[in-house]
DNA sequence: CGTGAGGTTGAAGGTTCTCAAGCTTTGTGG
DNA sequence: CCACAAAGCTTGAGAACCTTCAACCTCACG
Protein backbone atom coordinates (compact mmCIF):
# COMPACT_ATOMS: atom_id res chain seq x y z
CA UNK A 1 0.00 0.00 0.00
CA UNK A 2 1.13 3.60 -0.96
CA UNK A 3 1.84 5.53 2.12
CA UNK A 4 -1.04 8.10 0.30
CA UNK A 5 -3.19 6.21 0.20
CA UNK A 6 -5.37 6.55 3.08
CA UNK A 7 -5.01 10.35 2.63
CA UNK A 8 -6.79 9.57 -1.09
CA UNK A 9 -9.34 7.67 0.34
CA UNK A 10 -10.49 9.75 2.57
CA UNK A 11 -10.17 12.84 0.25
CA UNK A 12 -12.02 10.52 -2.57
CA UNK A 13 -14.88 10.27 -0.23
CA UNK A 14 -15.56 14.43 -1.42
CA UNK A 15 -14.91 14.01 -5.28
CA UNK A 16 -13.83 11.64 -7.80
CA UNK A 17 -9.86 12.08 -8.38
CA UNK A 18 -8.57 11.98 -11.89
CA UNK A 19 -5.49 10.25 -12.85
CA UNK A 20 -3.29 13.67 -12.49
CA UNK A 21 -4.90 14.29 -9.49
CA UNK A 22 -4.02 11.16 -7.78
CA UNK A 23 -0.20 11.59 -8.99
CA UNK A 24 0.06 14.75 -7.09
CA UNK A 25 -1.07 13.47 -4.16
CA UNK A 26 1.21 11.32 -4.60
CA UNK A 27 4.38 13.82 -5.01
CA UNK A 28 3.09 15.79 -2.48
CA UNK A 29 2.89 12.66 0.09
CA UNK A 30 6.22 11.65 -1.00
CA UNK A 31 8.43 14.94 -0.68
CA UNK A 32 8.92 16.09 2.61
CA UNK A 33 7.95 13.10 4.34
CA UNK A 34 9.57 12.29 7.79
CA UNK A 35 8.82 9.85 10.82
CA UNK A 36 8.49 11.17 13.74
CA UNK A 37 8.44 10.13 17.20
CA UNK A 38 6.29 11.58 20.12
CA UNK A 39 7.29 14.71 18.79
CA UNK A 40 5.97 18.45 18.41
CA UNK A 41 5.14 18.68 14.76
CA UNK A 42 4.13 22.85 15.14
CA UNK A 43 3.67 25.08 18.19
CA UNK A 44 1.10 27.59 19.11
CA UNK A 45 2.30 30.75 18.29
CA UNK A 46 4.53 29.60 15.59
CA UNK A 47 4.63 31.34 12.01
CA UNK A 48 1.46 29.68 10.32
CA UNK A 49 3.91 28.69 7.11
CA UNK A 50 3.18 25.13 7.22
CA UNK A 51 0.82 22.28 7.44
CA UNK A 52 0.81 18.79 7.89
CA UNK A 53 -0.64 15.07 6.49
CA UNK A 54 -0.78 12.16 8.53
CA UNK A 55 -0.13 9.57 6.22
CA UNK A 56 0.34 6.79 9.23
CA UNK A 57 0.18 6.92 12.75
CA UNK A 58 -2.28 9.23 15.00
CA UNK A 59 -1.34 13.01 15.50
CA UNK A 60 -3.69 15.48 17.90
CA UNK A 61 -3.94 19.00 17.95
CA UNK A 62 -4.19 20.70 21.13
CA UNK A 63 -3.79 23.77 23.46
CA UNK A 64 -1.94 23.87 26.62
CA UNK A 65 -3.54 26.56 29.58
CA UNK A 66 -1.58 28.41 31.54
CA UNK A 67 -1.37 25.91 34.61
CA UNK A 68 0.12 23.28 32.46
CA UNK A 69 -3.04 20.84 31.47
CA UNK A 70 -3.55 20.34 27.85
CA UNK A 71 -6.74 20.27 26.05
CA UNK A 72 -6.65 18.42 23.11
CA UNK A 73 -9.23 19.89 20.12
CA UNK A 74 -8.99 16.87 17.80
CA UNK A 75 -7.36 13.92 16.41
CA UNK A 76 -5.14 13.27 12.76
CA UNK A 77 -5.51 9.59 12.15
CA UNK A 78 -3.75 8.32 9.24
CA UNK A 79 -5.17 10.04 6.45
CA UNK A 80 -5.92 12.79 7.93
CA UNK A 81 -4.85 16.54 7.19
CA UNK A 82 -4.75 20.11 8.68
CA UNK A 83 -7.09 22.46 6.76
CA UNK A 84 -5.20 24.47 4.58
CA UNK A 85 -6.77 27.35 5.76
CA UNK A 86 -4.31 27.22 8.66
CA UNK A 87 -2.02 29.68 6.53
CA UNK A 88 -4.29 32.50 6.20
CA UNK A 89 -3.37 34.16 9.76
CA UNK A 90 0.06 34.61 10.65
CA UNK A 91 0.13 32.32 13.61
CA UNK A 92 -1.13 28.63 14.71
CA UNK A 93 -3.35 28.85 17.24
CA UNK A 94 -2.77 25.77 18.65
CA UNK A 95 0.15 22.55 18.59
CA UNK A 96 0.05 19.24 16.99
CA UNK A 97 1.63 16.58 18.35
CA UNK A 98 2.37 12.84 17.09
CA UNK A 99 1.48 9.72 19.52
CA UNK A 100 4.22 7.32 19.41
CA UNK A 101 5.99 6.75 15.53
CA UNK A 102 3.68 8.36 12.30
CA UNK A 103 4.66 9.18 8.81
CA UNK A 104 4.19 13.13 8.28
CA UNK A 105 4.53 14.91 5.03
CA UNK A 106 4.74 18.76 5.11
CA UNK A 107 3.09 20.94 3.11
CA UNK A 108 3.65 24.29 2.31
CA UNK A 109 2.10 27.65 0.56
CA UNK A 110 3.82 26.15 -1.99
CA UNK A 111 2.17 22.91 -2.21
CA UNK A 112 -1.16 24.30 -1.92
CA UNK A 113 -0.53 26.62 -4.54
CA UNK A 114 0.10 23.11 -6.70
CA UNK A 115 -3.35 21.95 -5.29
CA UNK A 116 -4.64 25.21 -6.31
CA UNK A 117 -4.32 24.21 -10.18
CA UNK A 118 -6.96 21.43 -9.89
CA UNK A 119 -10.31 22.90 -8.26
CA UNK A 120 -11.50 19.33 -7.93
CA UNK A 121 -9.46 18.44 -6.00
CA UNK A 122 -9.19 21.24 -3.94
CA UNK A 123 -12.72 21.23 -3.76
CA UNK A 124 -12.61 17.92 -2.33
CA UNK A 125 -10.26 18.89 0.52
CA UNK A 126 -12.70 22.27 1.34
CA UNK A 127 -15.61 19.40 1.98
CA UNK A 128 -12.93 17.78 4.16
CA UNK A 129 -12.08 20.25 6.01
CA UNK A 130 -16.22 21.08 6.08
CA UNK A 131 -16.37 18.02 7.87
CA UNK A 132 -13.24 18.30 10.34
CA UNK A 133 -15.32 22.01 11.51
CA UNK A 134 -18.39 19.81 12.10
CA UNK A 135 -16.36 17.57 14.19
CA UNK A 136 -15.25 19.80 15.92
CA UNK A 137 -18.70 21.95 17.02
CA UNK A 138 -19.65 18.16 18.17
CA UNK A 139 -17.22 17.87 20.36
CA UNK A 140 -17.84 21.15 21.84
CA UNK A 141 -21.41 19.23 22.68
CA UNK A 142 -19.30 16.36 23.99
CA UNK A 143 -16.97 18.19 26.77
CA UNK A 144 -20.14 20.54 27.57
CA UNK A 145 -23.26 18.75 27.87
CA UNK A 146 -22.54 15.03 27.91
CA UNK A 147 -21.37 12.79 31.86
CA UNK A 148 -17.98 11.05 31.44
CA UNK A 149 -19.64 7.79 30.72
CA UNK A 150 -21.55 9.44 27.61
CA UNK A 151 -18.47 11.51 26.75
CA UNK A 152 -15.85 8.42 26.53
CA UNK A 153 -18.62 6.09 24.51
CA UNK A 154 -19.23 8.48 22.28
CA UNK A 155 -14.91 9.55 21.20
CA UNK A 156 -14.65 5.75 20.76
CA UNK A 157 -17.99 5.30 18.55
CA UNK A 158 -16.49 8.32 16.59
CA UNK A 159 -12.84 7.21 16.48
CA UNK A 160 -14.63 3.82 15.18
CA UNK A 161 -16.28 5.34 12.44
CA UNK A 162 -13.55 7.69 11.11
CA UNK A 163 -11.07 4.76 11.01
CA UNK A 164 -13.50 2.54 9.87
CA UNK A 165 -14.66 4.60 6.80
CA UNK A 166 -11.09 4.29 5.64
CA UNK A 167 -10.77 0.48 6.65
CA UNK A 168 -8.47 0.70 9.66
CA UNK A 169 -10.62 -1.28 11.93
CA UNK A 170 -10.30 -5.31 12.47
CA UNK A 171 -14.12 -6.35 12.97
CA UNK A 172 -14.84 -3.73 15.86
CA UNK A 173 -11.30 -3.54 17.19
CA UNK A 174 -9.03 -0.69 16.33
CA UNK A 175 -5.54 0.33 17.76
CA UNK A 176 -5.40 3.54 20.06
CA UNK A 177 -1.83 4.35 21.11
CA UNK A 178 -2.85 6.53 23.67
CA UNK A 179 -2.84 6.56 27.65
CA UNK A 180 -5.59 7.06 29.45
CA UNK A 181 -4.06 10.22 30.12
CA UNK A 182 -4.54 11.60 26.91
CA UNK A 183 -8.27 10.50 27.03
CA UNK A 184 -8.43 12.62 29.78
CA UNK A 185 -7.07 15.53 27.75
CA UNK A 186 -9.36 14.90 25.26
CA UNK A 187 -12.37 14.79 27.54
CA UNK A 188 -11.83 17.12 29.94
CA UNK A 189 -11.78 14.32 32.53
CA UNK A 190 -8.77 13.61 35.35
CA UNK A 191 -6.84 10.53 34.86
CA UNK A 192 -8.78 8.95 37.89
CA UNK A 193 -12.15 8.99 36.49
CA UNK A 194 -11.29 8.13 32.76
CA UNK A 195 -9.88 4.95 34.62
CA UNK A 196 -13.18 4.15 36.71
CA UNK A 197 -15.41 5.03 33.73
CA UNK A 198 -13.42 2.94 31.27
CA UNK A 199 -14.05 -0.05 33.67
CA UNK A 200 -17.72 0.71 33.87
CA UNK A 201 -18.00 0.60 30.41
CA UNK A 202 -16.07 -2.82 30.43
CA UNK A 203 -18.19 -4.35 32.78
CA UNK A 204 -21.36 -3.25 31.07
CA UNK A 205 -20.19 -5.22 28.19
CA UNK A 206 -19.49 -2.58 25.75
CA UNK A 207 -15.95 -1.90 25.42
CA UNK A 208 -12.60 -2.75 26.48
CA UNK A 209 -9.63 -0.38 26.38
CA UNK A 210 -6.33 -2.55 26.91
CA UNK A 211 -2.83 -3.02 25.01
CA UNK A 212 -3.33 0.04 23.27
CA UNK A 213 -6.33 -1.60 21.77
CA UNK A 214 -10.17 -0.96 21.62
CA UNK A 215 -12.59 -3.27 21.80
CA UNK A 216 -15.94 -2.55 21.09
CA UNK A 217 -18.03 -5.55 22.28
CA UNK A 218 -21.63 -3.61 22.02
CA UNK A 219 -21.32 -1.23 19.64
CA UNK A 220 -25.17 -0.40 19.31
CA UNK A 221 -25.52 -0.53 23.15
CA UNK A 222 -22.48 1.73 23.18
CA UNK A 223 -24.36 4.39 20.50
CA UNK A 224 -27.72 4.77 22.04
CA UNK A 225 -25.70 4.58 25.93
CA UNK A 226 -23.86 7.36 24.50
CA UNK A 227 -26.28 9.06 22.21
CA UNK A 228 -23.77 9.05 19.26
CA UNK A 229 -25.81 9.85 16.03
CA UNK A 230 -22.70 9.34 13.43
CA UNK A 231 -24.63 12.17 11.06
CA UNK A 232 -22.32 14.83 11.86
CA UNK A 233 -19.42 12.75 10.23
CA UNK A 234 -21.38 12.74 7.22
CA UNK A 235 -20.13 9.45 5.82
CA UNK A 236 -23.57 8.23 4.21
CA UNK A 237 -23.84 11.53 2.28
CA UNK A 238 -24.62 10.91 -1.52
CA UNK A 239 -21.72 10.15 -4.01
CA UNK A 240 -19.89 13.82 -5.32
CA UNK A 241 -21.49 15.80 -7.35
CA UNK A 242 -24.79 14.50 -6.93
CA UNK A 243 -25.34 17.85 -4.57
CA UNK A 244 -25.86 21.18 -4.19
CA UNK A 245 -22.92 23.59 -6.46
CA UNK B 1 -24.98 53.99 9.31
CA UNK B 2 -25.95 51.84 5.85
CA UNK B 3 -27.03 48.49 7.38
CA UNK B 4 -23.67 46.53 5.77
CA UNK B 5 -21.53 48.70 7.37
CA UNK B 6 -20.59 46.69 10.17
CA UNK B 7 -20.09 43.65 8.14
CA UNK B 8 -17.71 45.43 5.97
CA UNK B 9 -15.70 46.32 8.45
CA UNK B 10 -15.75 43.09 9.83
CA UNK B 11 -14.39 42.00 6.32
CA UNK B 12 -12.08 45.33 5.69
CA UNK B 13 -9.95 44.01 8.73
CA UNK B 14 -8.70 41.32 6.38
CA UNK B 15 -8.49 43.25 3.08
CA UNK B 16 -8.56 46.28 1.90
CA UNK B 17 -11.75 45.96 -0.34
CA UNK B 18 -11.92 48.74 -3.33
CA UNK B 19 -15.47 50.10 -4.22
CA UNK B 20 -16.70 47.14 -6.66
CA UNK B 21 -16.09 45.04 -3.73
CA UNK B 22 -18.06 47.43 -1.02
CA UNK B 23 -20.95 47.67 -3.69
CA UNK B 24 -21.18 43.58 -3.85
CA UNK B 25 -21.88 43.75 -0.30
CA UNK B 26 -24.35 46.80 -0.30
CA UNK B 27 -26.31 44.21 -3.15
CA UNK B 28 -26.25 41.57 -0.99
CA UNK B 29 -26.44 42.84 2.11
CA UNK B 30 -29.77 44.42 0.88
CA UNK B 31 -31.41 41.88 -1.66
CA UNK B 32 -32.79 39.06 0.97
CA UNK B 33 -32.96 41.20 3.85
CA UNK B 34 -35.13 40.10 6.51
CA UNK B 35 -36.02 41.15 9.71
CA UNK B 36 -36.47 38.42 12.59
CA UNK B 37 -37.86 38.30 16.28
CA UNK B 38 -36.63 35.31 18.70
CA UNK B 39 -36.81 33.27 15.30
CA UNK B 40 -35.33 30.10 14.05
CA UNK B 41 -33.46 30.71 10.76
CA UNK B 42 -32.65 27.37 10.25
CA UNK B 43 -32.41 24.05 11.74
CA UNK B 44 -29.87 21.31 12.20
CA UNK B 45 -31.22 18.66 9.01
CA UNK B 46 -32.23 21.28 6.92
CA UNK B 47 -30.51 21.53 3.37
CA UNK B 48 -27.50 23.10 3.26
CA UNK B 49 -28.73 25.60 0.50
CA UNK B 50 -28.59 28.99 2.02
CA UNK B 51 -26.09 30.86 4.74
CA UNK B 52 -26.58 34.37 6.68
CA UNK B 53 -24.98 37.34 7.19
CA UNK B 54 -26.27 39.06 10.44
CA UNK B 55 -26.45 43.08 9.57
CA UNK B 56 -28.47 43.68 13.29
CA UNK B 57 -28.95 42.33 16.56
CA UNK B 58 -27.75 38.57 17.48
CA UNK B 59 -27.85 35.57 16.60
CA UNK B 60 -26.53 31.91 17.62
CA UNK B 61 -25.82 28.58 15.87
CA UNK B 62 -26.55 25.50 18.53
CA UNK B 63 -27.49 22.19 18.93
CA UNK B 64 -30.32 20.04 20.36
CA UNK B 65 -29.68 17.03 22.43
CA UNK B 66 -32.33 14.27 22.43
CA UNK B 67 -33.22 15.08 26.25
CA UNK B 68 -33.93 18.71 24.99
CA UNK B 69 -31.06 20.18 26.56
CA UNK B 70 -29.14 23.04 23.89
CA UNK B 71 -25.27 23.75 23.44
CA UNK B 72 -24.81 27.22 22.25
CA UNK B 73 -21.73 26.81 19.75
CA UNK B 74 -21.44 30.37 19.07
CA UNK B 75 -22.50 33.65 18.25
CA UNK B 76 -22.99 35.84 15.27
CA UNK B 77 -23.14 39.45 16.49
CA UNK B 78 -24.01 42.50 14.14
CA UNK B 79 -21.68 41.91 11.12
CA UNK B 80 -21.01 38.78 11.70
CA UNK B 81 -21.40 35.89 8.97
CA UNK B 82 -22.06 32.16 8.21
CA UNK B 83 -18.77 30.42 6.48
CA UNK B 84 -19.99 29.88 3.17
CA UNK B 85 -17.89 26.27 3.28
CA UNK B 86 -21.73 25.82 4.65
CA UNK B 87 -22.72 24.79 1.27
CA UNK B 88 -20.65 22.58 0.73
CA UNK B 89 -22.40 19.20 2.68
CA UNK B 90 -26.00 18.36 1.93
CA UNK B 91 -27.21 19.02 5.05
CA UNK B 92 -26.64 21.79 7.83
CA UNK B 93 -25.12 19.92 10.88
CA UNK B 94 -26.40 23.09 13.17
CA UNK B 95 -29.22 25.22 14.37
CA UNK B 96 -29.29 29.30 14.08
CA UNK B 97 -31.59 31.22 15.83
CA UNK B 98 -31.69 35.32 16.85
CA UNK B 99 -32.04 36.81 19.99
CA UNK B 100 -34.57 39.34 20.32
CA UNK B 101 -34.90 41.75 16.72
CA UNK B 102 -32.38 41.12 13.95
CA UNK B 103 -31.80 41.70 10.95
CA UNK B 104 -30.41 39.04 8.14
CA UNK B 105 -29.07 38.80 4.88
CA UNK B 106 -29.64 35.48 3.47
CA UNK B 107 -27.00 33.94 0.92
CA UNK B 108 -27.29 31.70 -1.55
CA UNK B 109 -24.58 29.85 -3.57
CA UNK B 110 -25.78 32.38 -6.16
CA UNK B 111 -24.55 35.10 -3.59
CA UNK B 112 -21.42 32.75 -3.56
CA UNK B 113 -20.42 32.85 -7.25
CA UNK B 114 -21.07 36.57 -7.25
CA UNK B 115 -18.48 36.67 -4.53
CA UNK B 116 -16.39 34.33 -6.14
CA UNK B 117 -15.37 36.75 -9.04
CA UNK B 118 -13.52 39.21 -6.48
CA UNK B 119 -10.30 36.69 -4.92
CA UNK B 120 -9.35 39.75 -2.82
CA UNK B 121 -12.82 39.62 -1.30
CA UNK B 122 -13.02 36.18 -0.63
CA UNK B 123 -9.80 35.85 0.64
CA UNK B 124 -11.22 38.70 3.00
CA UNK B 125 -14.09 36.08 3.92
CA UNK B 126 -12.39 33.11 4.49
CA UNK B 127 -9.48 34.39 6.66
CA UNK B 128 -12.50 35.40 8.62
CA UNK B 129 -13.94 32.45 8.84
CA UNK B 130 -10.70 30.85 10.13
CA UNK B 131 -10.90 33.59 12.83
CA UNK B 132 -14.20 32.21 13.65
CA UNK B 133 -12.32 28.55 13.72
CA UNK B 134 -10.01 29.51 16.02
CA UNK B 135 -12.72 31.01 18.52
CA UNK B 136 -14.86 27.47 17.99
CA UNK B 137 -10.93 25.94 19.13
CA UNK B 138 -11.05 28.33 22.09
CA UNK B 139 -14.82 27.12 23.39
CA UNK B 140 -13.46 23.45 23.35
CA UNK B 141 -10.73 24.63 25.95
CA UNK B 142 -13.29 27.14 27.89
CA UNK B 143 -16.08 24.64 28.42
CA UNK B 144 -13.27 21.84 28.82
CA UNK B 145 -10.73 23.24 31.51
CA UNK B 146 -12.11 26.20 32.89
CA UNK B 147 -14.09 26.46 36.49
CA UNK B 148 -17.69 27.88 35.83
CA UNK B 149 -16.24 31.40 37.31
CA UNK B 150 -13.67 31.59 34.85
CA UNK B 151 -15.73 30.54 31.97
CA UNK B 152 -18.24 33.30 32.48
CA UNK B 153 -15.56 35.57 32.77
CA UNK B 154 -13.44 34.74 29.78
CA UNK B 155 -16.77 34.61 27.61
CA UNK B 156 -17.62 38.49 28.69
CA UNK B 157 -14.03 39.38 27.56
CA UNK B 158 -14.24 37.41 24.58
CA UNK B 159 -17.49 39.29 23.29
CA UNK B 160 -16.31 42.69 24.52
CA UNK B 161 -13.69 42.46 22.60
CA UNK B 162 -15.51 40.84 19.29
CA UNK B 163 -17.95 43.70 19.54
CA UNK B 164 -15.58 46.31 20.43
CA UNK B 165 -13.19 45.75 17.40
CA UNK B 166 -16.56 46.93 15.23
CA UNK B 167 -17.86 49.97 17.77
CA UNK B 168 -20.73 48.17 19.26
CA UNK B 169 -19.31 49.14 23.01
CA UNK B 170 -19.96 51.73 24.89
CA UNK B 171 -17.08 52.82 27.10
CA UNK B 172 -16.92 49.11 28.76
CA UNK B 173 -20.48 47.81 28.69
CA UNK B 174 -22.01 46.75 25.81
CA UNK B 175 -26.01 45.65 24.99
CA UNK B 176 -26.37 41.71 25.47
CA UNK B 177 -30.20 40.71 24.87
CA UNK B 178 -29.63 37.36 26.46
CA UNK B 179 -30.88 35.20 29.86
CA UNK B 180 -28.89 33.53 32.67
CA UNK B 181 -30.55 30.43 31.30
CA UNK B 182 -28.91 31.22 27.80
CA UNK B 183 -25.57 32.19 28.99
CA UNK B 184 -25.89 28.60 30.86
CA UNK B 185 -26.32 26.65 27.48
CA UNK B 186 -23.54 28.45 25.86
CA UNK B 187 -20.86 27.49 28.87
CA UNK B 188 -22.27 24.27 29.61
CA UNK B 189 -23.91 25.63 33.30
CA UNK B 190 -27.11 25.62 35.06
CA UNK B 191 -28.85 28.11 35.26
CA UNK B 192 -28.62 28.64 38.55
CA UNK B 193 -25.17 28.11 38.86
CA UNK B 194 -25.33 31.09 36.40
CA UNK B 195 -26.90 33.37 38.57
CA UNK B 196 -24.47 32.66 41.48
CA UNK B 197 -21.45 33.27 39.35
CA UNK B 198 -22.87 36.34 38.22
CA UNK B 199 -23.36 37.58 41.30
CA UNK B 200 -19.77 36.65 42.47
CA UNK B 201 -18.45 38.38 39.51
CA UNK B 202 -20.22 41.28 41.16
CA UNK B 203 -19.30 41.17 44.27
CA UNK B 204 -15.77 41.00 43.53
CA UNK B 205 -15.99 44.26 41.25
CA UNK B 206 -15.22 42.44 38.03
CA UNK B 207 -19.02 42.97 36.40
CA UNK B 208 -22.43 43.58 36.17
CA UNK B 209 -25.32 41.64 34.11
CA UNK B 210 -28.27 43.60 34.38
CA UNK B 211 -31.13 44.94 31.53
CA UNK B 212 -29.60 42.75 29.42
CA UNK B 213 -26.19 45.11 29.52
CA UNK B 214 -22.94 43.47 30.72
CA UNK B 215 -20.63 45.97 32.40
CA UNK B 216 -17.29 45.12 32.75
CA UNK B 217 -15.71 47.34 36.13
CA UNK B 218 -12.24 46.06 36.11
CA UNK B 219 -11.25 44.22 32.63
CA UNK B 220 -7.75 43.81 33.47
CA UNK B 221 -9.14 42.10 36.65
CA UNK B 222 -11.55 40.27 34.70
CA UNK B 223 -9.08 39.17 32.12
CA UNK B 224 -6.83 37.66 34.64
CA UNK B 225 -9.64 36.22 36.70
CA UNK B 226 -10.71 34.08 33.71
CA UNK B 227 -7.50 33.45 32.04
CA UNK B 228 -8.05 35.84 29.17
CA UNK B 229 -5.53 35.87 26.53
CA UNK B 230 -7.16 37.88 23.10
CA UNK B 231 -4.44 36.30 20.91
CA UNK B 232 -7.02 33.87 19.59
CA UNK B 233 -9.07 36.53 18.28
CA UNK B 234 -6.48 37.80 16.11
CA UNK B 235 -7.63 41.18 16.43
CA UNK B 236 -4.12 42.94 16.52
CA UNK B 237 -2.58 40.90 13.38
CA UNK B 238 -0.84 42.50 11.21
CA UNK B 239 -2.24 44.60 8.37
CA UNK B 240 -3.80 42.52 5.34
CA UNK B 241 -0.95 42.11 2.73
CA UNK B 242 1.90 42.09 4.80
CA UNK B 243 1.89 38.37 5.58
CA UNK B 244 2.58 34.88 4.30
CA UNK B 245 0.67 34.30 0.71
C1' DC C 1 -54.63 43.16 38.50
C1' DG C 2 -53.28 38.80 36.90
C1' DT C 3 -49.95 36.32 34.32
C1' DG C 4 -45.65 34.71 32.71
C1' DA C 5 -40.85 35.05 31.99
C1' DG C 6 -36.82 35.65 34.20
C1' DG C 7 -34.07 36.24 38.41
C1' DT C 8 -32.80 34.88 43.33
C1' DT C 9 -32.22 31.91 47.21
C1' DG C 10 -31.79 27.56 50.14
C1' DA C 11 -30.98 22.73 50.85
C1' DA C 12 -29.61 18.26 49.49
C1' DG C 13 -27.25 15.32 46.57
C1' DG C 14 -24.37 13.61 42.73
C1' DT C 15 -20.55 13.74 39.68
C1' DT C 16 -16.03 14.48 39.29
C1' DC C 17 -11.61 16.09 41.36
C1' DT C 18 -7.52 15.87 44.19
C1' DC C 19 -4.41 13.54 46.91
C1' DA C 20 -2.07 9.58 48.05
C1' DA C 21 -0.64 5.04 47.89
C1' DG C 22 0.18 0.62 45.82
C1' DC C 23 0.38 -2.13 41.74
C1' DT C 24 1.69 -3.54 36.96
C1' DT C 25 4.04 -3.13 32.84
C1' DT C 26 7.71 -1.59 29.99
C1' DG C 27 12.19 -0.35 29.00
C1' DT C 28 17.13 -0.02 30.13
C1' DG C 29 21.73 -0.73 31.78
C1' DG C 30 24.73 -3.60 34.35
C1' DC D 1 19.10 -12.19 32.50
C1' DC D 2 18.21 -9.60 36.32
C1' DA D 3 17.61 -5.18 38.81
C1' DC D 4 15.95 -1.07 38.72
C1' DA D 5 13.60 2.99 37.13
C1' DA D 6 9.95 5.17 34.95
C1' DA D 7 5.55 5.33 33.14
C1' DG D 8 1.04 4.02 33.37
C1' DC D 9 -2.86 1.82 35.72
C1' DT D 10 -5.81 0.90 39.87
C1' DT D 11 -7.95 1.84 44.15
C1' DG D 12 -9.67 4.45 48.34
C1' DA D 13 -11.13 8.48 50.87
C1' DG D 14 -12.47 13.05 51.34
C1' DA D 15 -13.63 17.32 49.33
C1' DA D 16 -15.01 20.66 45.78
C1' DC D 17 -17.91 22.10 42.27
C1' DC D 18 -21.99 22.08 40.21
C1' DT D 19 -26.79 20.20 39.69
C1' DT D 20 -31.48 19.49 40.82
C1' DC D 21 -35.57 20.64 43.01
C1' DA D 22 -38.47 23.80 44.95
C1' DA D 23 -39.97 28.02 46.42
C1' DC D 24 -40.29 32.82 46.21
C1' DC D 25 -39.43 37.30 44.24
C1' DT D 26 -39.51 40.98 40.62
C1' DC D 27 -40.92 43.20 36.78
C1' DA D 28 -42.97 44.00 32.27
C1' DC D 29 -47.09 43.62 29.92
C1' DG D 30 -51.80 42.61 28.56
Amino acid sequence: MSTVTLWTRRLARHATLDHEEHRLLEQLGAEKCQRFEDDELIKEGDPADRFFVVLAGIACRYKLLADGRRQILGYLFAGDMCDPRELLLPQVDSSICVFGVAEVATLTAESLQLLGRHPNLMRAIERYARVQQSIGREWIVNVGHRTAFERLGHLVCEMYSRLDAVGLTQGFTFDLPLTQADLGDTLALSTVHVNRTLMELRRLGLLTFQNHRIEIHDFPGLRSASGFDPTYLHLADPEPGTFGE
